[in-house]
DNA sequence: GAGGCTCATGAATCAGATC
DNA sequence: AGATCTGATTCATGAGCCT
């Protein structure tokens, strides 16, 4: 039996619950530095939704539009900054956070995550296949949301599987606008009247995307703007940990039916295309070492314009420029920079044999018995 | 004969010449209330650190200009804040205004523009069919640039050619993403040396599209950041009356020249990408991403001699290879290539079923909303 | 001419471990 | 903390050249 290891704090984090109560609250009750993730859909509209964190429901007078638009911004600009900070201040030194909203919203939240020291990553565009029209013709149809891809500081070590990213796109790399369908059909929450039981519910591929990009197994995601749990749920499936917090009790009920019916998908599934990155590190000497080349053979570069002889201390020697294979490869290619290990190969029964195919032969090695 | 009606202050306005100078102080010093449309393209406030470098070796051209050099935010928004007040005062009453950014600074311009009074209509996703790629796999290709269209207030008649924009787009509804190739080849301005004559020249369907949506002819539209008068240009072919504002001598020189050899109405202007294309690629990671298979779920080969099980980035494994649908399935059959579409099938209801099936799905949706 | 190949390049906030 | 070293990393398109 194994025993899953947290970190100290976690061990306090009301992990895989959804919380009641205001999130600018909730989140300065917990623990600061505790959170890998934030995924956040706050309230958009601030026409529709002016009562937001609002002292007075007193309706403002038409003339007064400019005043009241003016001052609805504030508002709106004071609440984005509160619980951003909150959030800020829940995260990890490596932490991240995603944000997605419209034109109505999205220029006051991107502002402000700048304004405290958040570092854009990307901004992305969730473009939909299938949005609601435009029916009075007046405008273009408002066929995408843009999401904001936020580390918690500059020169963060963010979390980002390329790699996994790059095998969901069919091998390109993924790009920053995302074409994905709305939430209809089987997946759309219904309440026990048969309508719809949140207006904005984000779909699940849209979630699946979003934390396979930033996360790994394990991690713990936060969404303060909770709903009907979309994050929750898809966090659940690929064996992350997620905290909600939801104000209104109706849609904390739907997200907790809709959670305990997700199952984890299989671990072996949840394993994604790994980065080269991170693969043990071989020092070239190693390769001399263990009689793989010998002190004095030689190397050939692509196309065998340079050659290299190979040197007991696992450096090379060629054209007067001594140093390890990187750097002689880049001295001869007047490069600024070279990858040894691909640009260097040797003679073996009359064919030239990339040197990276040793390297492959010497992790093998490292590996073997070794758990992966 | 006709003769052409125009506004009273139109007279004095210095109608299709390029003014040298800082955009705010020539703004200020035009009638206010005089002009259609202001089309900006501001710096974008890149903040590049280091070189950078392809897996090639060669070095990226990067946007390191003085223009493009503030010191901070808050001097970026001071920036923002005097030039839209400035086009604030030049606009018609039912006047209107695009800016395109990136998220270096679109937040900060969007806020302004509704701190000013301005009213968003539309933010617009220009998605590029030719980004540069992101070289070290450390972030997503930043594949988009955002432009936002708002009224000069809330409540104005602005100028919107619905009809004209759904007749470009194949008789549905143009939407807010649209696909266009970044501006390449003969349409590029070069310099005497043959190099790019601006780091950041706008294509020509991207100012012929927003033209065409946003004004009609013998509109007067102002660009204060002219550059080498991509705005001039296709408002000459499209029967529009232009006037730009340029600091660099060298650019007005480039832009005077273009614009004098353009003819108006000309042909070349005509939407590139309006033409049929063929099937869209369908990642097979979106399969997964939308819940139509599940991770961990088996899929099986013609005849099931193979079996694979699929992954949550949308590889599979089957016989300890890893890989994307193709792969796994030429490995598999020991051939140089295999369709994974055709190849790979799933259970349902107790029948095979070939994956095909869900990438066909996956397109329906795909052109219910045409991407053009 | 057609077709294929190589090469150049585009608004980019683009590394991480070890010494 | 700063310097040094290893070594990972790209997609679409047009121009130019060759067969």
């Amino acid at each position: 039996m194994t025993t899953k290891t947290k970190a100290p704090e976690a061990a306090t984090l009301p992990l895989n619950q959804i919380l009641g109560g205001d999130c600018i609250d909730v989140m300065n009750s917990l623990p600061a530095g505790s959170v890998d993730l934030i995924f956040a859909d706050p309230p958009y509209n601030l026409q529709l939704k002016g009562d937001l964190h609002r002292p007075d429901n007193s309706k403002v007078d038409a003339v007064d539009d400019h005043w009241d638009q003016f001052s609805s911004f504030a508002k709106y600009d004071q609440f984005t900054q509160l619980w951003l900070a909150a959030a800020k201040r829940l995260l990890k030194p490596n932490g991240a956070i995603w944000v997605i909203g419209s034109y109505h919203n999205i220029f006051r939240v991107g502002a402000t995550l700048q304004d405290q020291g958040f570092w854009v990553l990307n901004d992305v565009v969730w473009r939909k296949t299938n949005p609601m029209p435009n029916f009075r013709g007046k405008r273009l149809t408002n066929a995408h949301e843009t999401l904001i891809w936020a580390s918690r500081d500059e020169g963060a070590k963010y979390t980002f599987n390329y790699e996994a990213l790059k095998a969901l796109n069919e091998g390109v790399q993924m790009r920053s606008d995302w074409v994905l369908p709305i939430c209809t059909g089987h997946e759309r929450l219904k309440d026990e009247a048969g309508d719809k039981a949140h207006p904005t519910q984000k779909p699940e591929s849209l979630l699946h995307r979003a934390l396979i990009a930033t996360t790994n197994p394990g991690d713990v995601v936060l969404d303060p703007f909770f709903g009907t749990g979309t994050t929750g749920a898809v966090a659940k499936m690929l064996g992350r940990d997620f905290i909600g917090i939801e104000r209104e009790e109706a849609y904390r009920k739907v997200a907790e039916r809709r959670i305990a019916k997700v199952r984890k998908f299989d671990s072996s599934a949840l394993e994604i295309t790994g980065s080269k990155r991170a693969e043990p590190r071989v020092p070239f000497g190693q390769v001399v070492e263990r009689g793989m080349l010998r002190p004095g053979e030689e190397l050939y570069s692509i196309g065998s314009r340079f050659k290299a002889k190979v040197r007991a201390d696992g450096t090379l020697i060629g054209n007067d420029v001594k140093g390890s294979i990187h750097q002689v490869g880049a001295a001869l290619e007047g490069a600024p920079s070279c990858n040894g290990w691909t640009y260097w190969h040797f003679k073996r029964d009359g064919k030239m044999v990339s040197i990276d195919i040793l390297r492959q032969q010497i992790r093998a090695e490292m590996s073997e018995g070794r758990p992966h």
